[in-house]
DNA sequence: GTCTGTGCAAAAAGTTTGCAGCCGA
DNA sequence: TCGGCTGCAAACTTTTTGCACAGAC
């Protein structure tokens, strides 16, 4: 556990934004500034093959990661792609319903919620650009 | 509806495998020498705007694309990286769940099971390399 | 003739890797 | 001292885009 690892996963930890490798590069930059890129993605692989952090493949042609290791769900808002934790339990039982019917080894399952945040549904409302309830969203939609 | 296009579309529905942008290219230019990887980026792009294919987002480091239009779940063998149709329905009532619980405008899921095919679950237990009950896995693992 | 879609090629975006040197046990 | 880890840069993979031209109506 090098000093620039273990700031990478303070960093991953101390956020709920599921960021980007390069999201992550900017945020850890600021503590190390001189780290690499290649470092950043070298210590993610590992820090996700010790299972301390989650590699999220799902959904945007890039990779996001979860400072939260547990087991969980996400929804992901189809028209800015924020990523957030879903506020419901795994359902394990899944895995046992699939087992019934098939031959694959399951190891586990992961879902993603479609859907859209509060800001892009206000942001839709209004096409005038008037301010709505809630802040515009953070990233816009590519 | 282009003749690329419906040839694209006609090779996709063919198939149960899922193919990346660059397999179904492959796929294509069997029929189409003369088409190119641009056109196929471009089509699959206004096919699943058109909702008549699925785009697959999760895992792996490309997109694949799915013939089929229908919600339903999947299988990725997390050794090969194989991706088969899960034979289980679609359960909407996740969605009603989830509901309850965000301010999010849901419009639906996706849900992806992990787990070991019977290829690559057979060449596990057989390191010598010996045969199995069931053929090697078309697709090595990354 | 117009206008969309195509082929080609270059560029962009994201990720991986080779290498020489550094740093900590 | 030794071995793993880093920074840097180049390479690689996948996807997107600009442009001129071809083909369908």
């Amino acid at each position: 556990m090098t000093t620039q690892r273990s700031i990478l996963l303070d960093e991953l930890r101390r956020v709920d934004s599921h960021p980007s490798a390069d999201e992550l590069y900017a945020m850890v930059r600021r503590r190390l500034p001189r780290i690499s890129l290649g470092t950043v993605y070298r210590n993610l692989e590992i820090l996700a093959g010790l299972g301390a952090i989650r590699r999220i493949d799902s959904g945007g042609g890039l990779k996001r990661f979860d400072g939260n290791p547990e087991e969980h769900y996400h929804i992901r808002c189809v028209a800015c792609d924020r990523l957030v934790d879903a506020p419901v339990a795994v359902d394990r039982s899944l895995n046992d319903q699939i087992r019934r019917v098939t031959d694959f080894e399951i190891i586990g399952h992961q879902l993603e919620f479609l859907g859209r945040c509060p800001g892009c549904r206000t942001a839709m409302m209004e096409p005038a650009g008037l301010p709505g309830d809630f802040p515009p969203p953070a990233i816009p939609a590519p």
